[in-house]
DNA sequence: TTGTATGCGTTATCAA
DNA sequence: TTGATAACGCATACAA
């Protein structure tokens, strides 16, 4: 592997001016410049990130720590992210905490060592802990939930609300038993997408305890929604937090011969490219995934540039898609 | 931020001892050893990768370069990958080419300008050059597609054979004017795909050229499917080469209210979590994308233990999961 | 078993 | 404008 110092010697220069040369400083004879640059290609140099980085003190590099890569949620704010990164110089990081604290921990720590530039993530829970990365003084910033602390840079999704709107569309369609699946406690959306049903049911003089906690991740919601529509008073409408708690209530009502919108009304949080290919294709409460991410993204170089903005804080909107789902028939 | 000389000067000892310490060599005085441990952690040290790498001349990252994060084929693979390549102590940087040769060039770059341990690849194209890293000795392991040249460790899935298997359930049902939508030229997959899908129509004395090309991202089919759908003699089935053109596929169907295994017999490759949830359920060439990741990172982490060993090349096999979508009523 | 000293490849400082 | 040199933080060869 070349060096910066075998450059130096087949364009006979020192290693100094190859590497004002290599990064474009404007003080150097444009003549040496080209033989500085021939040489370098003729060599095959790649420069060493590592000792540069090491010089530097910085990196090039942004962590994206999310919750899980199979939630297509997630996937869309990481090309956001993604693209906005991109046009900046940065490569990006993608790491999957899979809602796990302790894979979380590992991750930001790994951040922590190789001293990327700046970190996005989405807080796994409560236990949450960037000290570390806090102490150390880098750029954070939260997306979809906000950090136990609940302070610093952080792009939302005003998920109390949409889950009003989602279960107030219900009602709006004369549905008058809905239940409701959402995630773990003490992960904000989950909490804030079961507070916005029960408002929503609470305003309309309706039961709202028909609920049940699941994982977010794919298989945790089929037997909470088995459960539900096992009621003495079984529901005659459904709320998904998320599209993986959309794949097991649908898969749940398929195996009570439920057909979505016919025989009980389904709407969901998110809108996975197979929302609108079902039969019948699914309501949904959408939300703007791409643009969390590249909203984080500018947010996050923005506080790189200038640690000493105010921190900001982005709370964007879910809208609601109507499909067949919801259509009582 | 805390140095390994903080720490030394803390503990009293030299750096080199709290380098010896730290890294859990034997030949230090236990006490020295308590000494150091306590000293750090007051410290809140954390080790610096940039500068232990660029000593080591070597990191403990892996690079994983996809073609469509958005593709759930290929984050099954990253899933796979991630578990074994956790339990082996390595971090695992996901990069997202979009099937786009710009894109992958420059995670090349990155990868070897950040001297990763590995880099495992699923190549865009004919023109995918991995010369560099090849030159560098970083090791390099092909997942779904060969690389151009053919050669070094790979993970592959016998796509023709498979296509082959998916049009002859077709004709067992007594489909007979089967068209197929593949991936573009150059990527081996889309060339297999389409390959096994003619051979099994000859064999069977059939016309095996309705076939279109498409994108592998979604999108892009939308447009082909039609025009096959419109031909003089319109197809009774229809092969997707991959679930991003199957959406696209099942839009265009129902553009043309043609329902699926009624009107006209489907098969795709891959099982997206939604081809169980849609009416009807669709008939897939699942992949064992999981198993893909998991074999590639053993495979990488064989390779980065031992450089000399022969080129390993897995070729594994789809299977059939028969669903309705392929069942002639 | 411990400490001293050197070098990894780069960039920045300072003189020339 | 250029070059010699120090320094970034760590791990190791070698000496003690």
């Amino acid at each position: 592997m070349a060096t910066i110092s075998d450059v130096a010697a087949r364009a006979g220069v020192s290693t100094a001016t190859v590497s004002r040369a290599l990064n474009g400083k404007s003080t150097v004879d444009p003549e040496l410049a080209a033989r500085v640059q021939a040489a370098a290609t003729e060599l095959g140099y790649h420069p060493n990130s590592l000792a540069r980085n090491l010089r530097r003190q910085e990196t090039a590099v942004l962590a994206l720590i999310i919750a899980d890569v199979e939630n297509p949620f997630f996937t869309a704010i990481a090309r956001g992210f993604e693209d906005i990164a991109q046009t900046a110089g940065y490569s990006v990081v993608l790491c999957n905490t899979d809602e796990n604290e302790e894979k979380e921990r590992r991750y930001i720590n790994v951040a922590l060592q190789e001293r990327v530039a700046g970190v996005v993530l989405s807080p796994s829970g409560p236990s949450t802990d960037v000290k570390s990365l806090r102490e150390r003084g880098t750029p954070i910033v939260a997306v979809d939930r906000p950090l136990p602390d609940g302070t610093g840079d952080q792009v939302l999704v005003d998920s109390r609300r949409a889950a009003h709107t989602a279960a107030k569309h219900l009602l709006d369609n004369g549905y008058r038993r809905i239940a409701c699946v959402t995630g773990p406690p003490g992960i904000r959306t989950a909490d804030e997408r079961l507070a916005g049903y029960q408002d929503a049911l609470r305003e309309a003089g309706l039961s709202n305890d028909l609920f049940r906690r699941a994982e977010y991740r794919a298989g945790g919601a089929r037997q909470p929604a088995l459960e539900l529509l096992d009621d003495p008073r079984p529901p005659d409408a459904l709320i998904a937090a998320n599209s993986m708690i959309a794949l097991d209530v649908l898969q749940a009502l398929a195996e009570r011969k439920l057909r979505p919108g016919r025989d009980i009304g389904v709407v969901t949080f998110d809108d996975p490219t197979w929302a609108k290919l079902i039969d019948p294709p699914l309501t949904v409460m959408a939300q703007p995934a791409y643009d969390i991410g590249a909203i984080a993204a500018r947010m996050l170089l923005d506080r790189i540039a200038d640690t000493s903005l105010a921190p900001a804080s982005r709370m964007l909107e879910a809208s609601l898609v109507q499909r067949a789902s919801s259509r009582r028939t």
